[in-house]
DNA sequence: TCGATAATTCCAGAATTATGGAATTAATGC
DNA sequence: GCATTAATTCCATAATTCTGGAATTATCGA
C-alpha cells in the first residue's frame, strides 16, 4: 500500500460515525450488511450514511454488491490488512519484532530502549 | 486502547503532513529529531508544523522534551502499537490468524471464503 | 403502469480544520 | 539588560468536511 491509499484510508476510519460503520461490517463477518440494517444500527439519516460510506468506498475500505432493492455491504479486509501491513512498517521501520503483540522499537538500536 | 483514543491517533496520521512527519521521527529512531530539524526536512512554516505536531501530540503519538532552546520531538512507539493492536482486533474480531502478514478473515466462518 | 421501498445524489448551510504572518514566550550568551 | 535563536500561541482567512432535507434513481410486485 502507498501512501496515499493508506492517507485515504486514515482519513476514512478517523470519523466517529465511519468507525462505528466499519467495525459493524467486521461483526457482521462475510456475509456483511445492508445499507438499511448499517443505517438501523447506527440510527443515522440516509444522506448522512450515503455520505459516510462513500468516504469508505472511496478508501476501498468497504465493498457493496446490489441485491434487488438492497445494497450489502461488506468490510474488505485485504484492505484493511494492507493498511496495518503500512502502519507496521511506518512504526517499526523495519524492525523483525514489531507486530501488535510486541513493543514496537525500531531497528536502529537494536532493539534496545 | 479505547475507541475515542483510536480516533484521536486516526485523525492525527490522516493528514499528508503529520503523517510525513511521524514518519521522519520513527526513521529517525529513539533519538527523535528536534522541531528545527523536523522543520527543514518537511519544508513547513514554523507555525503550521506546531499546529500539526500539536494534533500529534493531543493523540499522544509524539512526545517532546526541552533540551535548552530545542524542543526534542520522538515518536511514542507504544501508543503507535496500541493503535495497530486497535485496528487489529477491530479488523479481525478477534480471529487467531490475523496480522499484518496473513489475509484477514474474522472468525465467525472459521477462515472459509 | 403505478405505488412502495431502498438507497443515492443534489445542494446549501453549519461546523471544523488548515494555513501562516505577527506577536509572544523561553533559553542562552555576552 | 540586551540581542539572538527556537518554538509557541494568537488570530483571521481560506479550505474542507459534515449534515440532512428534498429530489432522484433503481428495483420490485401487483
Amino acid at each position: 500500500m502507498d501512501t496515499e491509499t493508506a492517507l485515504s484510508a486514515l482519513a476514512a476510519l478517523s470519523h466517529e460515525s465511519r468507525l462505528a460503520a466499519f467495525r459493524e461490517l467486521v461483526q457482521a463477518g462475510p456475509e456483511g450488511l445492508s445499507v438499511g440494517e448499517l443505517r438501523e444500527r447506527l440510527d443515522l439519516p440516509p444522506a448522512t450514511l450515503t455520505a459516510h460510506l462513500n468516504g469508505l468506498r472511496t478508501a476501498e475500505l468497504v465493498q457493496d454488491q446490489r441485491e434487488g432493492r438492497v445494497i450489502r455491504v461488506r468490510a474488505n479486509y485485504p484492505q484493511m490488512n494492507a493498511l496495518i501491513a503500512y502502519l507496521t512498517e511506518n512504526c517499526c521501520a523495519g524492525a523483525t519484532n514489531c507486530g501488535p503483540n510486541s513493543v514496537c522499537i525500531p531497528s536502529t538500536n537494536g532493539g534496545q530502549t
